[in-house]
DNA sequence: AGCGGCTAATTGTCTATACAATAAAGTCCC
DNA sequence: GGGACTTTATTGTATAGACAATTAGCCGCT
């Protein structure tokens, strides 16, 4: 019983992670298949020579990244592998654009108090006409416009941002200092411009255009509600995962 | 020094946890700013009366997590927030339309082995006219069509795939039991329909559509080759998601 | 002032041990 | 056979102690 023939460790950087990768490979090659069984901790603490806490460790950061599902008394299994959750980073572009090696524009277009109408009342959860500072900007990198932001935020919670003068500076970074936020929702689509945007954004009325929808939250309220709009063509958001970690 | 006044433990479930909802609690109230030293782990381990395994392993958790920022020597700081980094998680269809309620569909339009076209050969980094199994097929949710997949899947890394019939199962399920990955890269992007595309999906020609297309790799070798494409106005991506796990 | 080396504070890891919690598997009794 | 109880393998957590690695800060020298 238990057929542990060698997982050899390779002797560089810590223990904990020397196994997490023997574990890792053995995933990856095959050997052990989704629904196998772990030899337990005390069995692989003995055969790697390492003690149980260290092999823990291992096995429970692996179950994290999702490679293996652990159950008490019954043990330890590689998991399936399920969804290939795939994720996508969203970024602020104030950051993006200078890291990708353009040179990064901001135009301020609008900074007004205004009551909230209807429809960002409703995606806010604010009552009809609550106070909110509408901010309206253009990103640019090289001079070429790549994202429309409409920004709405929430004067109850935040009435600093009345003042806070957002002719220099983008409402990310200034929200991001200002604001602890927990939780956050983002909704991608894609529109055909109207005429409006069409202009603000230079380009042809009717061309598809790829908008993120980003609601920050303090708990149960709504701090500041966010559409990114960037012209489908010109910009496509890009990002590399692994799963391993 | 180190005015440690009382960090509290509530005494629910796991001491790491107790910490680490604590520091958390602290961070989230603006007690700890972003900048802020931490107490050592020695100091805390007294303070809370805990080993200092356990005060390590919270702040560790806390670290992976961004919230923290540790330096060996320096100390631990709360960290500063980054990039509101925020993640859009993609799923797969056939899994994510009945987790909604709706009831999922699947048809399959083509299924056949193709050399490499010119495009995909590129994107796929294969020499031209590489033998490829190419599907076409869609995805419908209470009978309407809210994605067209094309899918090009490598046969010289996966030679089964010409045999494996996509007529009733889509790609994605099987690829997921038959082809380990390491690495995934998405792209985001809004296009105008094209006659074909309109007429396929069932919308106007012109109509916005988001497009997703997924590489995945085995190495750095391109095992398939994805483009995923919604009707933008009839489907939307949403995801929640909150900083601290 | 600047440079180099020493000291010590702090985190990072490893170990051995202990006990708690869970749940699979077995046992007994009807 | 099946339900209730007991056993026991396995993971989950906590602890104390040790040493390694890193590096900020200090001291002394030039």
């Amino acid at each position: 019983m238990s057929q542990i023939e060698g997982i050899e460790l390779d002797g560089h950087g810590p223990v904990y992670d020397q196994i997490k990768r023997a574990v890792t490979a053995r995933i990856r090659s095959g050997a052990w298949k989704p629904g196998d069984r772990l030899p337990s901790e005390a069995e692989l603490s003995q055969s790697l020579a390492a003690a149980r806490m260290t092999v823990n460790r291992a096995l429970r950061e692996l179950t994290e990244d999702g490679l293996l599902v652990r159950r008490r008394r019954a043990g330890t299994f590689v998991a399936q592998p399920d969804a290939p959750a795939a994720l996508l980073k969203i970024v602020d572009m104030a950051k993006a654009i200078p890291a990708r090696g353009q040179a990064y524009g901001y135009r301020c277009e609008t900074d007004e108090t205004v009551p909230a109408p209807d429809a960002i009342a409703k995606a806010m959860r604010l009552p009809l006409g609550a106070r909110l500072q509408h901010v309206e900007c253009l990103h640019t990198a090289d001079g070429e416009i790549v994202e429309f932001e409409e920004r709405w935020i929430n004067l109850a919670l935040l009435p600093e941002a009345a003042h806070a003068g957002f002719g220099e500076e983008g409402p990310g970074g200034w929200l991001l200092r200002a604001a602890p936020w927990t939780e956050a929702e983002h909704t991608v689509s894609a529109i055909n411009a109207g005429p409006d945007l069409a202009r603000r954004l230079g380009v042809a009325p009717g061309a598809a255009c790829l908008v993120l929808e980003r609601r920050t939250f303090q708990g149960n309220d709504v701090v500041t509600y966010a559409r990114l709009t960037h012209p489908g063509a010109r910009h496509a958001m890009t990002e590399r995962f692994s799963p391993e970690t």
